[in-house]
DNA sequence: CGTGCTTCTGTACGATTGTACATGTACACA
DNA sequence: TGTGTACATGTACAATCGTACAGAAGCACG
């Protein structure tokens, strides 16, 4: 799972192969088929594992937003954190993508974005809060595209604005 | 390039081959081969045809706005009617995550976003208007995992508030 | 009516894929 | 120690892929 989380940031969900998870978990071939009923099956407990990650790390979020701190301004910087290194991006986007097209990862791609309006419950109202989840995601792909991500105090602006 | 277009849409960037191309464009496999040098040729032409079709719908949206209408009400109705498509939304993101990977994709990835603050420009401050276009790109994404995209009185509220 | 040339198409090939499965190995229990 | 059961692995196979390319077909021009 671990092997297929790195390398769906690697080469995509698109040339996730068998051989290609096995090579990097060092096991044989086999071990892969005998794990994982199907090549989906596999992709899904990676994701799945990555989702639990970003999980992870939206405790650090919370405390970091429970803090008192200015919110607008603490969490464009834990968005700035994030964006910093490229390959986060890239996974989370990903697994938007093929949740579109396969509903059972869907769940998993909602994971974060509620988890976000969850945390944020305790400080806006709730469809501020979903507003920001919002537009943290397009501020997600739009890094994906672009070479510098959106400086942070027009994030720290955007955000002031969607939380007044 | 109509072909792979829909193609794209149907079965994502990764599910385009040559011969499923050639099939739903009614000509020899050996045709698709010979006007695109590779496949990342033919996707890449496919994908500028969509968005030379989404730059189209952008004129449609500049007229919508330059009627002078209430703005963020404008805007949540146009985003609510191009969502109103499901299959618009996925190859869209499809494109982002193709641009994420391959450089050479990234300037199609930005015309819509780009083309939408150039819009924009008339109506509200620079920064405004990126941040629009960033949040609507979120709209986007978050359409594409849930079964109802956001419902429009939030759109318009969120929006005003980005434009204030 | 040739004839040279561009345009087009069918086929073939090597490579890679997902998956099945027979075989091997370890290990708990009698 | 014997043995059965669950775990693990190497290999094989059919399918599919991108791409190359020989040759057919169309066509302008002398």
């Amino acid at each position: 799972m671990e092997a297929a989380g790195q390398l769906i940031g690697e080469v995509g969900m698109a040339g996730l192969t068998h051989r290609l998870v096995a090579a990097r978990a060092g096991v044989p071939l086999g071990a892969t088929t005998y794990y994982f009923t199907s090549l989906d099956d596999l992709s899904e407990a990676a994701l799945r594992h990555l989702t639990e990650e970003t999980a992870a790390e939206l405790d650090a979020w919370a405390a970091a937003l429970d803090s008192g701190a200015d919110l607008p301004a603490t969490l464009a910087g834990l968005m700035a954190g994030y964006l910093a290194d490229r390959g986060r991006a890239l996974p989370e986007t990903e697994l938007y993508v093929a949740a579109g097209r396969r509903p059972e990862l869907r769940p998993l791609a909602r994971a974060w974005g509620d988890g976000l309006v969850r945390v944020l419950g305790a400080h806006a109202e709730p469809a501020a809060a979903r507003a920001v989840a919002v537009f943290l995601d397009g501020v997600l792909v739009h890094a994906l595209v672009r070479d510098e991500p959106i400086d942070q105090p027009a994030l720290r602006a955007a955000l002031t604005k969607l939380l007044s």
